[in-house]
DNA sequence: TTGTAAGCGTTATCAA
DNA sequence: TTGATAACGCTTACAA
C-alpha cells in the first residue's frame, strides 16, 4: 500500500496524493476529500523512510542518559519525551553508562540515526571542566546537529546548556546551617561532574565566607547508595561532624540511616541535607530536606529552545540558569 | 556525502562499496580494504533513511511505558535498552499515560514510525481482563508486527507475553503471614490492571484456603503515593488490621509511615509487605520486605523471544510465567 | 569479483 | 488546481 495505489484509487497523481497528505492549500476540497476518504479505507500510512529520505529528516531526537534507571534522569526522560510528543518529535533512547569510550561510542551511534537535535541529560557529559578535551566529542557533534545538555555546561557553537544553579543553592544551604552553628559541615558526593563540582565551590565559598575552615576530611567520595554511605560513616569513627550536605538523595537516606544507628537525633545532633527531591526524600524517616533541581522548569526550557533552534531563529541562549528551590522538611532545623 | 562519493574516490561502484559497508563476503581483500580507507578518511555513514527505504527496516524497537518517570518502568526500560543495544536496535520511546485513548493512540504512532516490534511495559496495557475489546488495538497492532507485553497477559496471534507469577507471590506471603498467626490482612493495591487481579487472587485464595473470610473492607484501592495512603489509613480509625500487603512499595512505605504515627510497633504490631523490591524499600525504616518481580529476568526473556520471533523462528512460547522471589527485610517476622 | 540498473516511496520542481 | 518526472541514497538481482 503506497501513494501510487492510493492515487490510483482516487484517480488522481500521487503528487495530489503527497499535497493531501501534508495538508497543502493547493487542492481542491472535492479532491481532498475524495483522497482522505481513499487514505482513510484503505488504512494508508505514508512510509516514513521514504519521507525520511526526501526531507532528510525523521522529525526524531536522540536523547542520551547514562542511566534511566536513576530516578533524575528517568523524570528529565518524562518530560522531555511529553514536550517532544506534543511538538510532533520522536525519542531514540539511548544509555550510556559512565564511561567515556561508551559516551562517545553512542554519540555517534545516535549521529548515524540522522536525529534532529541531540539532548544529553545530565552533567556527566559536561566532564570534570579541568579538560576540554573530554568533551570533544560533544563539539563534535555540534557540528552536525544542535547538541542539548541537561544540567552541563560545555560550551561551544552550537550547543546549548540548561543547568539549575547548583553552586547557589548548596551555598545558601551551607550558609543556612553555619548561621545555626554548625561548624563541621560533611560534603557527600558521588561526582566529579561539572554539577559536583559547582555544588562543592558553592559549599567551599560558604565556609570560606564566615571564616571556617575548608577540610579535605570532610569532602567524603562515595556511591550513590544508602547502604554503602551508611556502612562508610560508621568506619569513620573519628570523623566529627554536625551537619551533611549530599549531592544526591540516596547518600544523604545514608547519612540518616547512619545517624539513627549512632542514636544522634536527626536534626538535633545532626543536620542534613539531600538533592534532587526525589521520592526517596519523602520515603525516609525523618523525611529529608532537600534541594530541588527544577527537572521540568529545565526540561522546558531545553525543548523550548530546540524547537527555537530548529525552526532556525538566531540568537538562542546558549546557557539558561534556573534557581533552584530549597524544600524544608524534617533533617534540618533552618 | 554519499555511498556514489566514496564510489567515485576509491575508483569502484557503489555496488562494491555497498558491499563492503554490508560485510559481503564477495569482494576481495585489497578493495575492501581500499573502500575501508576511504570510506574512514571521509568520515562517511550511510544514509539509513536510504538503507530502512530498501530493506523495510531502520532496526527499531517501540517501546511504550505509561510513565517512564515510574522506578519500575524506568528499570525495565535500562534492561530492555541495553540488550537491544548489544543486539543492533534502537529503541523508539514513547509514553502514553493510562487512558485507553492515549494508549491507542501512542501505537498507532509506534507503528507509523515501521518499528520492527512493539514492546509494551507494564500491566496496564492487559486491561482489566473483563472486556477483551479493552485490548483490540493490542491485537490489530500484532497484525502488523511482533507485539510484547511485560507483565501483563493478552491472547493472540503475534502476541508474546512475559510475566512474573504475582498471584503465586501474594499467595506465599498471604499464607507466610496467616501462619503466624495474622487473621486481618489488609489489601491495597492502586490499580485494576491484570497484574492487580493476580495478586488480588493470590491473596484471596490464601484466605479462602486457610478458612478465613475474604472481607470488602480490607481491599483498599488507593494512590502509589506514600503521604496519601498515611493519610488515608489515618482517617480509617475503625478499621483494624494485623499486616499489610501492598501491590508497591510506596504504599507500603505509607502503611508504614502511618505505623509510626499510631505508634505501632513494625513488625510485632503490624506486619508489612511492598512490591517491586524498588529502592524505597531500602530507604524508609524499617525496612521494607518485598516481593522482587524479577524486572531484569523479564526483560532479558522478552528480548531473547524477541529476536527468535524476528530471525524468523517458529513454535517461540507466547507466555512466559517466572517466578517472584520474596526479598525478606524488618517489616516482617517470617 | 565487479558493475549496471531497477527498484524502494516519498517530496518538490516545473509545465500544463 | 493538477500531473509528469526528477531527485533522495541505498540494496540487490542480473550481467559481465
Amino acid at each position: 500500500m503506497n501513494i501510487y495505489d492510493i492515487a490510483g484509487m482516487a484517480g488522481v497523481s500521487i503528487a495530489t496524493v503527497s499535497r493531501v497528505v501534508n495538508g497543502s492549500d493547493k487542492v481542491s476540497e472535492k479532491t481532498r476529500q475524495k483522497v482522505l476518504d481513499v487514505i482513510h479505507d484503505a488504512g494508508y500510512t505514508p512510509n516514513v523512510f521514504a519521507q525520511g529520505l526526501g526531507l532528510n529528516t525523521m522529525h526524531t531526537i536522540g536523547i542520551l542518559v547514562p542511566n534511566i534507571a536513576d530516578v533524575y534522569m528517568a523524570e528529565c526522560v518524562n518530560f522531555l519525551e511529553d514536550q517532544l510528543h506534543t511538538y510532533g518529535y520522536d525519542c531514540l533512547l539511548s544509555c550510556s553508562g559512565f564511561d567515556i569510550e561508551q559516551k562517545e561510542a553512542h554519540v555517534q551511534l545516535l549521529l548515524s540515526k540522522r536525529i534532529d537535535a541531540l539532548i544529553l541529560v545530565g552533567s556527566t557529559y559536561a566532564g570534570s571542566g579541568e579538560n576540554s578535551h573530554e568533551t570533544d566529542y560533544i563539539r563534535e557533534a555540534a557540528s552536525q546537529v544542535p547538541v542539548f545538555l541537561i544540567n552541563g555546561a560545555v560550551s561551544g557553537e552550537n550547543i546549548y546548556c540548561t543547568v539549575c544553579d547548583d553552586r547557589k543553592a548548596v551555598y545558601d544551604v551551607a550558609m543556612s546551617l553555619i548561621r545555626r552553628g554548625r561548624k563541621r559541615i560533611l560534603f557527600l558526593t558521588d561526582s566529579h561532574s561539572y554539577s559536583a563540582q559547582q555544588k562543592m565551590a558553592g559549599y567551599e565559598q560558604a565556609l570560606t565566607e564566615s571564616g571556617l575552615p575548608v577540610l579535605g576530611e570532610l569532602r567524603l567520595h562515595t556511591k550513590n547508595r544508602a547502604h554503602y554511605v551508611r556502612d562508610m560513616l560508621l568506619q569513620y569513627t573519628n570523623l566529627k561532624y554536625d551537619a551533611v550536605i549530599a549531592t544526591d538523595d540516596g547518600m544523604a537516606v545514608g547519612a540518616l540511616k547512619f545517624a539513627k544507628i549512632r542514636g544522634m537525633n536527626v536534626p538535633l545532633d545532626l543536620e542534613i541535607v539531600g538533592y534532587n527531591n526525589s521520592s526517596l526524600s519523602i520515603c525516609c524517616d525523618p523525611e529529608l530536606t532537600s534541594v530541588d533541581n527544577r527537572t521540568e522548569q529545565v526540561c522546558h526550557d531545553t525543548v523550548d529552545r530546540m524547537l527555537a533552534v530548529l525552526r532556525g531563529e538566531r540568537g538562542i541562549d546558549a546557557q539558561l540558569i534556573i534557581p533552584c528551590h530549597l524544600i524544608k522538611r524534617s533533617t534540618t532545623d533552618f
